[in-house]
RNA sequence: GGCGUGGUGGCCGAGUGGUUUAAGGCAGCGGUCUUGAAAACCGCCAAGGGGGAAACUCCUUCGUGAGUUCGAAUCUCACCCAUGCCGCCA
């Protein structure tokens, strides 16, 4: 949530960044919380003087009953001025629900710097490992999968439906390597707390991290209960801290969660489907910090590292691209994306996104801290990156690593969770 | 699913219609004392919001919402959450 104090000192400023997102439909939604918070303080500033004088009445009466003197009178008054404030809170009350769910679907304002655009604007801030090359035509991962018997494409078709994956054999215990060198590397190496988190979570939660109430399309959703299926680790990791205030020397909180991912990728059919590159499940470490809000940009940097180090550690050529203004998601301020490159699909795939939320989500999930003893409390700053997704870094490993007569080499730091060095036909 | 019990400030906890402007304690902060610290004692210590240049001032909040009343932490109704026992269950 974007601060309204900001807002009303400063709404053409506001308006300015934000329009950096490339949606014009923004304008109108600005609008419309500043009209409605207008309103809004006309009519608390009336009601709170009205309440003043109204308290002041009642404990008259009071002091009246106690020392046994007449109040009729004093009462008569009171009963108007309180069915007169009565209604006053009504019509507040009908305003502040619009004017909440108006400021939910306001996006967090890009970070300055971030280049102005779309995602052809985006900038490769660094690349890293070389790209291999072959003296045959390499296999794209699902055909290498297939014939190594680790990933079963149409079984899994048969259960859910496209894009549930299914590992077998080998291909669930890359799974399981995967999850555990991450988890691994992150908590002994990078010093992350492992939460082993909920599934399934509620609207308050999802609404703490801003995929609701815009995105509830986004979403698998239980109706009965009305719970969703967590689209990444970040919705539950993030909201451990709501409502609370936490105090300075807490922070920095380091997290680090595997779990499964659930995404309708509703409107997204038969854009880079294949395979694993877009699936509907899929497992992935995730990374979550919070902050002090003056290291927050230090920490955005300090996390990209960590996530980095899984990819360097897979051997796997990457580069690092600064999404441009229009390209960072909701909630984002700033964003950096680790893409891997498949020699396979011969692309670039996006394994990790990591990004700093300001104070937007804090604001949301309310998330606090005490800067010093007795001071008064602020919001902290919520960042996090995946540390890795593992499907597409399959996907980029098998293709990578392939060879000629169709195995697959397994890099050396996962040797010792995979047990052996080649996958075989 | 059934029958209970409960939800009060950062934490614990008292409080059944009007000096509750929420007792008391813990934690925290400041002070006295001390070579220093501890102890003891004294004082300060909730959050959110409105108005104001500021000093300051006002409002709201006792799980959530609605109701009764001039007035609700307290009474009524609904819901949510936690918890105990029973039932079911990996």
């Amino acid at each position: 949530m974007i601060d309204v104090k900001l807002l009303r000192q400063d709404p053409a400023g506001v308006r300015a960044a934000l329009l950096r997102r490339e949606d014009e439909s923004l304008v109108a939604a600005l609008d419309e919380v500043l009209q409605l918070d207008r309103r809004w303080r006309d009519l608390i500033t009336e009601t709170e003087q009205l309440k003043a004088a109204r308290n002041a009445a009642t404990e008259e009466v009071a002091r009246r009953k106690r020392a046994k003197e007449p109040a009729e009178e004093l009462l008569a008054t009171l009963k108007a001025s309180s069915e007169r404030v009565k209604a006053l809170d009504a019509e507040i009350r009908e305003l502040e629900a619009p004017l909440h769910q108006a400021l939910l679907r306001i996006p967090n304002l890009p970070h300055p710097d971030l280049p102005t655009g779309s995602a052809a604007a985006n900038r490769v801030v660094r690349t890293w490992g070389t790209i291999p090359s072959f003296d045959f035509a390499p296999k794209p991962h699902w055909e290498l999968g297939e014939r190594l018997g680790i990933l079963d494409l149409a079984r899994g078709s048969k259960l859910s439906g496209s894009g549930f994956p299914v590992f077998v054999g080998a291909g669930a215990r890359l799974v399981r390597s995967l999850a555990n060198f991450m988890l691994d590397l992150h908590t002994r190496e990078h010093g992350y707390l492992e939460v082993a988190p909920p599934f399934v979570v509620n609207r308050a939660t999802l609404t703490g991290t801003g995929q609701l109430p815009k995105f509830e399309e986004d979403l698998y959703a239980m109706p009965r209960d009305d719970l969703f299926l967590i689209p990444t680790a970040e919705v539950p990791v993030t909201n451990l801290h709501r409502d609370e205030i936490l105090d300075a020397e807490q922070l920095p909180r380091a997290f680090v969660a595997f779990t499964p991912c659930f995404r309708r990728e509703a409107g997204a059919a038969g854009k880079d489907t294949r395979g694993l590159l877009r699936v509907h499940q899929f497992d992935k470490v995730e990374l979550v910090r919070l902050t002090r809000p003056e290291s927050s940009e230090a920490d955005h940097q300090l996390l990209t590292g960590h996530a980095e180090a899984v990819l360097q550690r897979l051997e796997l050529p990457y580069r690092v691209l600064e999404l441009a203004s229009g390209d960072t998601s909701f909630s984002a301020a700033r964003t950096y994306d680790l893409e891997v490159w498949a020699v396979g699909v011969g692309t670039w795939l996006e394994c990790s996104s990591a990004s700093t939320f300001s104070d937007f989500q804090a604001r949301r999930a309310n998330i606090r801290y005490r800067p010093s003893a007795g001071a008064k409390p602020e919001f902290v700053h919520t960042l996090n990156a995946s540390g890795v997704a593992l499907a597409r870094t399959i996907a980029a490993l098998l293709e990578n690593n392939q060879a000629a007569d169709g195995s697959v080499r397994i890099p050396g730091a996962l040797v010792p969770y995979v047990g052996t060095d080649r996958l075989l036909p």
